[in-house]
DNA sequence: CCCCATTACGTAGCACGTAACAATG
DNA sequence: CATTGTTACGTGCTACGTAATGGGG
């Protein structure tokens, strides 16, 4: 048995059980990692793919176990460098983060900016990214956290921990309808509904609770443009082709004061933002320190006792009684 | 980073932190230890052994993590060869348990008949050895359970369950004075301690509570002789070389019928056996099967919430409300 | 002066790459 | 016929063993 053998077995699952994809994404040889997975199989005695033929179209039940118990290794194998590192220089290492447009954009340049001061020589990386991307670099160990607030499915194999709560702004010219309705009698869904709307694509920030608000009560507003991002969104306010349903956050006073940000946070319901990591994957000093930083009632050791839960509803309980911050 | 690597880092904290000692005892040379240690401390970037000129003498503060996360590894690496077995075939493979000389003789014949029959296919190895000897084993992955009565401290590490309480027994010819004193008027410290004692040596078999109970009303009794096993002691009481203090399980109607037991569990306090094995390494189905017919309150759903403790603390407080038997 | 870790060096085994082959849809 | 996994084969790396070297107590 080899941790390469582990490496590749465990890329398969994220590779469709596709041997030549994962070789590619291994920068290997086909056949190498064939033989390797073979030999595996060999040693253990038991099959870990179903083949149907010369097709891989499965994992055998012991496969799946095997498959855990390998990626399992694989993370300490992880943390064993990550320990080294801590105890050769505390403040000296990288810090990936995958997060979206949203976070990215008006979110962190903040947190950022102060975490640079505190650790200098720590590179930081930021990787931009769909939650199910952010999802795969978590899973592929190439990002140390994930920032995101849509897909708690996509997330379910991770400590995923509650950092704020965020309202949702309807955005508009200043000169727009809806902006006199507001200072009148306030917003209704029916009142948004009855523009033509611009939101971000499906999957992203929070996007899904903005559909279920209009489903309960049965309407469907045309959706004039999807974008990923807010900005792409008010360039198109701006433009006059519908009203901006965003993240509050995202209306910059200053830059954006042609627009104004209609509170929306009794029409919608707010979402979360969680910061994620792979489970069994040591942190570094540094790291805990970001996510303090992030979201302040994360402390080190609140941090800990929700990696030690071992499940995901242990980990809802650890957080039940908090009041998260609102933006 | 290779499994190889840390299989000897590993090894060498068992072995005094000597790289020719871990050498021998993993039948390869020391110059292939000394340098794949150096190769992996080389990658990590820092020392995980403590060196004072050419001695090694501790492991560094980075090396007690490190070599933690290590036998981690190596763990999984165990579970997937039993995960492998398991599914290739379910009562096919072998059962490696260490004891001592009073559960080999006089509980576990019983146990294992019945688990030979229900498992014929299944090779079962029994080591015989003191409780040091027995926590080595299992530290080393040479057996898959401990079955021991002493020295906690030895096991910590490890995840133990509590399977019976046993009474003491003093053992007697039939026409010694104390089965006289005991009909008449039951036993006492005092008239236990008038006679020679021969019994376990330290370290066996709940030796330690024996002493305990003596030293706390001020007594030391003479001990004449001090064995490993019961049988030895039996030959020496039969002799007329003293009374014999054993475990009340040792007196087997039919064989030992020139001697009586006279009933000491008001004397002393109970002990507690308990079966132990490796946090981590994922047990076999007839491994649950075995531990069950061992003790037939720990189910397989009861033994793997002990496994899933975090703590010491934890896995007492599953067992406090529990009643075992009393052998 | 002995014990022990490290360095030097040769060899055998194996992982990995290239090329050819087989099987599936 | 295209895609995908397996077998065949050659090569370069490296783990490991033997022998020699060097510090510590």
């Amino acid at each position: 048995m080899k941790l390469q053998q582990f490496r590749y077995i465990t890329a398969m699952l994220r590779h469709n059980l596709n041997v030549s994809e994962t070789a590619e994404a291994l920068y290997t040889s086909q056949p190498g990692v064939s033989k390797q997975i073979r030999q595996l199989e060999d040693e253990v005695g038991v099959e870990i793919f179903q083949r149907h033929g010369k097709q891989i179209i499965a994992l055998t039940p012991a496969g799946e176990e095997i498959v855990a118990l390998a990626q399992q290794a694989l993370n300490l194998v992880d943390s064993i460098r990550a320990v080294a590192r801590e105890h050769a220089d505390p403040n000296f290492g990288e810090l990936r983060i995958a997060t979206t447009h949203t976070q990215a954009r008006y979110v962190l340049p903040s947190v950022i900016e102060q975490f640079g001061q505190r650790y200098p020589r720590v590179n930081l990386q930021l990787h931009q990214g769909s939650p199910a991307q952010i999802a795969e670099m978590l899973e592929e160990g190439e990002v140390d956290f994930g920032i995101v607030t849509e897909s708690p499915e996509l997330f379910a194999a991770m400590v995923m921990l509650p950092c704020y709560h965020w309202r949702r702004a309807v955005l508009v010219p200043r000169d727009h309808p809806l902006h006199k309705l507001y200072k009148l009698d306030g917003l209704s869904l029916q009142a948004v509904a009855s523009y033509p709307v611009i939101t971000y694509v499906f999957g992203f920030t929070g996007r899904s609770d903005l559909d279920r608000a209009f489903a309960r009560i049965g309407l469907k507003p045309k959706v004039a443009l999807t974008a990923g991002d807010a900005d792409v969104i008010k360039t198109y306010v701006r433009l006059g082709l519908g009203v901006g349903i965003v993240a509050a956050m995202a209306h910059q006073p200053g830059v954006d004061d042609d627009l104004v940000a209609l509170d929306a946070s009794q029409l919608f319901a707010n979402s979360t933002t969680h910061i994620g990591f792979v489970r069994n994957r040591r942190l570094r000093g540094y790291m805990y320190d970001f996510i303090q930083q992030f979201a302040p009632h994360l402390q080190r050791e609140l941090v800990d006792r929700a990696i030690a839960c071992a499940s995901l509803a242990e980990r809802e309980d650890l957080f039940a009684g908090l009041q998260l911050p609102v933006q």
